[in-house]
DNA sequence: TCGCTGACCCAGG
DNA sequence: CCCTGGGCCAGCG
């Protein structure tokens, strides 16, 4: 299994409403220190995707440039703040207040559904 | 196989 | 606040 499926499994269960950072994503997946391939994974996902890609920013709490998206990286901003998120004037969003702090049981579902066994009990 | 590219993070000056 | 360097992996020709 490519680890992008893993990435993609863990940003599939952040919350609406709420963020998760590069390295925090990439942790969740098994990939500590790696905050980088969920970099170059997400700029592989098309936006079409059912993948809540812009729930993902940098430890800063600000939205990463990407040349993918021809100039249209405030989509990222817009759809965050149509699920309630407030940025401040600097761009930046509070991580305190919205990011996503997921629970040891959930950290093991999600690893054994990127195994594809669901786990129903 | 090599070289290039690409949405990051941390430490130091 | 700015900039710099090192670490990390996958896809394409």
């Amino acid at each position: 299994m490519s680890s992008y499926a893993a990435i993609y499994a863990i940003v599939r269960h952040i919350p609406y409403g709420q963020v998760a950072t590069y390295g925090q994503v990439a942790t969740l997946a098994a990939l500590p220190g790696q905050a980088r391939l969920v970099g170059y994974a997400l700029y592989r996902v098309d936006p079409d995707s059912d993948i809540p890609w812009h729930r993902v920013i940098n430890a800063k709490g600000t939205i990463s440039q990407s040349s993918l998206r021809h100039g249209t990286d405030y989509l990222q901003q817009a759809l965050l703040e149509a699920e309630g998120v407030v940025f401040k004037a600097n761009g930046q969003l509070d991580l305190r207040a919205y990011q996503w702090q997921p629970d040891a049981q959930l950290r093991l579902l999600d690893l054994d559904a990127l195994c594809g066994r669901v786990n129903p009990g």
